[in-house]
RNA sequence: GCCCCCGUAGCUCAGGGGAUAGAGCGCCGCCCUCCGGAGGCGGAAGCGUAGGUUCGAAUCCUACCGGGGGCACCA
């Protein structure tokens, strides 16, 4: 018995007092109910408010329709007791067999438990990092890593299309300082006053004068031009690597530069210019953009004739739509919020709509502090706290854990010294060493011959009386097993609210409630005992634990070991 | 001045209208004869302020106070 099931239960008591006439529900019943988890146990294995929302439509008080309700489903399989409580709630307890038989459904779904086709019908197009190559990643767009693909796993795990997406800005004028930066250090010249600095510059430098010896004895113009193509190339490839190494791969990456090359930017002025949204003022032409909620019009041509930065963004959304994305998601830093309005606005000038077709995602600053001290995270100032330092400091578990256990609004401050000092305190290893116990169990029961050595507990679901659910009955069994019963819930309130936090955070109260679980109830024979039916359940319910904490860490990408 | 985000326990943070607001860390006190004590059990301690909507608000709305970030024919 799950929620979902509970809740189609009801609706289906719902349906048989309407159709009999007992309550008359004017605007019909609803598809679904809310059923959730009391925060007491006093209160029930579930609890609906249903009675609350339809009572006073039915023309009863909550409380009169909730006897109603309780009684109609008082008989129903699967269903123990319904009590009323407080202003008309429902408590209901749940069989315990009816619950049990869930650690089997489980085991048998293994990988796929929590899956669904709630996103089937959507392809999304998901932009996150599109860090600029001038640079090694900082920790702004390592958030965006994490969580960024963490969304990405979560969209597809509930049936989505994905397609991940790195933008990358290697046209303008930043590109230009980046050359010469690299130009200047391979010179022995200081950085430009405008340019980047850092010990980045310098190897990159040296790089290219590896790729080309001669590249200094060219004219300036052309030695530039080479540190500027050969530059980008290496810092690309590095950028690529880093994530790689973070356990993130993108299916496109992007060039801002073929959208300037190939006309299309011009194609998409030209389709605004139909739809009446551009306009000529000052010698520059002009996005009417204002009129859709931006703060003011925006240029996208200059008077100089050269594209704002603006119209590649509006070629690469119109080039996103005509890939036959209905969903464009960006991710962007807070130092980007500004560009909300006019992205959405420009979204509108297309004849789209904003928060549909295209969604902004503002994540919040990332700070580190060290010895209490904050640490500037600036590429011009050198002092670069990028993805690597991370890595290096916590690992890519600890680290893509805690960039995806908070939530994307919000500011994170992470010290340095804590996270090197103490990682034991990082609750990845709370979740982490959850899963280790549990396949420790397992192979704990292979080694005592209580299942078969490879582990394979799905044979057991095969054999007549191999399993019987009803012996699932301790309180702590009870619990754990309605926490692996949210799990599908949280999968599809990650992917509908964008909020991968979500999943962490229950993977920390799974846990919580599997070590519960252990330290009230032997799972494994004691001494000389022989192995009976509530070995062979318990093991169940452990592997079906394993199996959520698996697929949990699996979308956050977080590695979940069976030894630590 | 305008815009965005945040304000919940000593600290770091969960809590998408529901009942007695949770977790980790820290603090106090307990629990190892056998499955991993990197664990479990108990205790002290909190919704920035003021209004509003609602049967019901930490949650939605408004104002104010406090903290962070942003407001280019830069990219």
């Amino acid at each position: 018995m799950t929620p979902d099931q509970l809740s189609a239960t009801i609706v289906a008591a719902l349906n048989a007092l309407n159709e009999a006439g007992t309550v008359r529900l004017p605007d019909g019943v609803p598809d679904t109910v809310v059923v959730e988890r009391p925060r007491s146990k006093e209160h029930g294995d579930y609890a609906t408010n249903v009675a609350l929302q339809l009572g006073k439509k039915a023309g009863l008080n909550p409380r009169e329709f909730a006897q109603l309700l309780a009684d109609q489903l008082a008989g129903a399989d699967g269903i123990a007791g319904v009590d009323i409580a407080g202003p008309g709630f429902l408590n209901i307890t749940v069989e315990a067999g009816a619950q049990g038989i869930l650690a089997a459904q489980i085991v048998s779904a293994g990988s796929t438990y929590g899956s669904s086709d709630a996103f089937a019908s959507e392809k999304i197009n998901l932009e996150f990092v599109s860090a600029n190559p001038t640079g090694p990643i900082h920790l702004g767009g390592t958030r965006w890593a994490a969580v960024g693909d963490a969304l990405g796993r979560i969209f597809s795990f509930s049936g989505a299309a994905v397609t991940r997406e790195y933008y990358f800005n290697d046209h303008g004028a930043q590109i230009d300082r980046f050359a010469r930066s690299l130009l200047a250090s391979a010179k022995g010249e200081p950085t430009p006053e405008d340019g980047y600095g850092g010990q980045y510059i310098e190897d990159i430098a040296n790089d290219v004068r590896k790729a080309q010896p001669d590249v200094l004895d060219l004219p300036e113009a052309e030695a530039q031009e080479v540190f500027r193509s050969v530059g980008v190339d290496l810092m690309f490839t590095e950028i690529k690597k880093t994530l790689h190494d973070f356990g993130v791969d993108f299916d496109v990456y992007f060039h801002e530069n073929d959208l300037h090359e190939s006309g299309a930017v011009a194609k998409a002025i030209q389709r605004l210019t139909e739809l009446g949204n551009t306009y000529e003022k000052d010698g520059a032409l002009w996005l009417a953009s204002e009129k859709y909620g931006d703060d003011k019009d925006r240029v996208i041509i200059k008077s100089d004739g050269e594209g704002a930065y603006l119209s590649g963004d509006l070629a690469y959304y119109l080039n996103k739509r005509e890939r036959g994305f209905d969903r464009c998601l960006i991710m962007l830093g807070a130092d980007h919020h500004g560009y909300v309005g006019r992205l959405n606005a420009m979204c509108a000038c297309f004849g789209d709509v904003p928060g549909v077709n295209l969604e902004i995602l503002i994540g919040q600053m990332v700070n580190l502090l060290s010895e209490g001290a904050p640490v500037r995270m600036s590429k011009r100032s050198g002092t670069v706290i990028t993805l690597e330092d991370l890595v290096e400091a916590i690992g890519v578990d600890a680290a893509r854990y805690a960039l995806a256990r908070y939530t994307s609004d919000t500011n994170i401050d992470i010290d340095l010294g804590l996270w090197t000092r103490a990682s034991s305190e990082n609750p990845v290893f709370y979740v982490q060493y959850a899963h280790a116990r549990l396949a420790s169990i397992l192979r704990n029961a292979a080694d005592l011959g209580v299942i078969s050595a490879d582990r394979s507990l799905r044979s057991l679901l095969d054999q007549p009386g191999g399993f019987d659910p009803a012996l699932l009955a301790h309180e702590k069994e009870g619990d754990l097993l309605r926490a692996l019963a949210e799990f599908p819930r949280v999968v599809t309130a990650a992917a509908q609210l964008r909020e991968p936090h979500r999943v962490a955070r229950y993977l920390e109260d799974t846990a919580a409630s599997f070590h519960k679980f252990y330290d009230s109830c032997r799972v494994l024979p004691m001494g000389d005992e022989e192995p009976g039916p509530i070995h062979v359940a318990r093991l169940l319910l452990v592997e079906a634990t394993r199996t959520v904490i698996a697929n949990g860490l699996g979308l956050l990408g977080v590695s979940a070991p069976d030894r630590m």
